[in-house]
DNA sequence: TTGTCAGGCAAGCGTCTGCTTGCCTAGGGT
DNA sequence: ACCCTAGGCAAGCAGACGCTTGCCTGACAA
């Protein structure tokens, strides 16, 4: 559960797709290569990249869906919320309703 | 720099070295190998925890100070405070005086 | 139908990583 | 002096991880 998203966390690559995702959301498989290698510089693979997106999906920080032949990624930001108050205590004043 | 942090978080056994970290600050490496072994029945050589630390610290989650032949090992949450908010947003009410 | 395009599956390979084992240094007590 | 204890250094090993390559499936267009 936990583990799945600092792992997922864990790489670099896969960071950056969050930021690509969290910047132009609904992107598909090609898109994501294409801005991966133009504005960060990374010469990757298709498959590469698919794979990362399983292991964010997997993690639950991607969301997913199929529109004919296309399938859109969508950034899920929420099982990162409170992630590490495990050890920084609630933030005191979040939530407040 | 963030990248050591989220690869230090990473492995399971890290995290539950700042768990029993901020549960009971001041550990010295013997103390946190009986109490990984007892609570958390994870048997590990005390390298392995040794090295785990020295990660740990290289990420600047731990801080450590010597007295004599000891060394005490203290949790330092402040790297992991706005560590996500790249994708969440700043919390909108933190650190409000 | 045939061709093309977006995406998935699976095997293979090199590297990184977590852990162990063995030996070594330094501080403190007798 | 001697010994014991807290910790560090370094080599080695098995498994995990990131990436590639090759082939396959399904959706649209000519």
């Amino acid at each position: 559960m936990a583990d799945d998203i600092f792992k997922a966390l864990a790489d670099p690559t896969r960071r950056t797709i969050l930021d690509e995702l969290a910047e132009s959301p609904g992107q598909t498989l090609f898109e994501l290569c294409s801005r991966l290698a133009m504005k960060h510089r990374l010469g990757m693979s298709r498959q590469a990249v698919s794979q990362h997106l399983a292991v964010l999906e997997a993690a639950g920080l991607v969301e997913t869906r199929r529109e004919g032949r296309y399938k859109f990624h969508d950034l899920n930001p929420a099982p990162l919320r409170h992630l590490t108050e495990r050890w920084t205590g609630p933030n005191p004043t979040e939530d407040t309703p």
